[in-house]
DNA sequence: CGCGTTTTTGATTGTTCTGTCAAATACTCC
DNA sequence: GGAGTATTTGACAGAACAATCAAAAACGCG
């Protein structure tokens, strides 16, 4: 029934998110959107709806697709300190590759709308606590096994830990070194004792 | 001579910077802008040039009004630990006040700026290396005074703190609350021992 | 008072923006 | 092969955008 998409779906999105992750929402117009995304402007609305739709289906797909893959190793029912360790040594060494200046797409967006925007102000609150959750629960399971000497709350170690990984984006869309971000991350790791 | 002007300057800029902060650069239109400092469009051109200047004009003040005031425990030639805690002290009650939800406004710019704009990416990078180095002096002199164990090297924990500042911006720009903040910089801070 | 200077005012430029319209096109099902 | 349907195409609407223009207004100075 009805002609065929000459496009993929999902290849258009990946687009679209790219630069979204560039530029930030505003300084993207649909038309750089559909170019980018090799259709044209009306297949662009019949397939997203509009602009901020797109925008949120780009940044469901970096959520689902990228920031899941960096923390699946903490979502492992007994992941302790080495999931933390190879969290953070994911996102530094993502960080430093070529595209990595760009920093961590909702970061950006957070920074971007968070604002003036309620929906994506409740997504990266709902990003941020999912973080806090998850490396917690690492961490008092890395407590319970002796694997971390800090008498610290399994919580505020977490909050620290989120903070830094957030931190780390920033410094690396300012152009930090790979070695001052993996400097900073041995020190914020250090704390776990 | 010539007609006097009905506003002022300094004013105009603060309410630009403003509204720069809450919106972002892109999201900020000339119209609000000159709304915003109760003058009018022309006005804006003839004394700030264009919107771009008007921009690094608000980002010029920030720096030297705010962020310096921040910064000064730790320009005193003597700052040592405590001026790294009480850096750190401000910061967080900033960013715990019902405006501070804003974040830094420098990190702002460089997230939605810094991989376009190389005027941006160059003052982010001046302003994250001075920050690093005042804080590794600082460092420095804490150690030899023996009010911090860590033997790491200053510019590491450096780095650590530096991360630590930009990424308390993005937490408390996504809502989190200034006891979670608190947390955060009581464990960051606990690594200089 | 009137001249020169600068600012303000209000209109207006040309561009770009998001989103839509109508017709042409390409498929499936009957 | 024709009917029905969904997509593409190219043009285009209306608003907002950054920036400018020309004339009126408000001062200091002679």
């Amino acid at each position: 029934m009805g002609r065929p998409r000459k496009f993929d779906e999902d290849q258009a999105l990946l687009a679209a998110l790219d630069l979204f992750w560039t530029n930030g929402y505003d300084a993207t117009s649909t038309t750089a959107l559909a170019d980018r995304m090799g259709i044209g402007a009306q297949s662009l609305y019949n397939t997203f709806g509009d602009k901020r739709a797109l925008f949120e289906r780009a940044l469901e797909h970096y959520r689902r697709g990228i920031i899941d893959a960096f923390l699946a190793p903490l979502e492992a029912p007994d992941a302790g300190l080495a999931a933390i360790q190879a969290y953070f040594d994911v996102v530094v060494t993502a960080l430093s590759s070529p595209e990595g200046g760009r920093g961590c797409f909702l970061v950006k967006s957070t920074l971007e709308l968070a604002t003036v925007d309620a929906a994506m102000a409740d997504t990266a609150r709902e990003h941020f606590d999912r973080m806090e959750s998850l490396i917690a629960k690492a961490i008092g399971r890395a407590q319970a096994a002796g694997e971390i000497t800090s008498s610290e709350r399994p919580r505020s170690l977490a909050r620290h830990l989120v903070v830094n990984a957030a931190g780390l984006s920033v410094l690396a869309r300012s152009g930090a070194t790979p070695r001052a971000l993996k400097d900073a991350v041995r020190v914020a790791l250090g704390v776990l004792g």
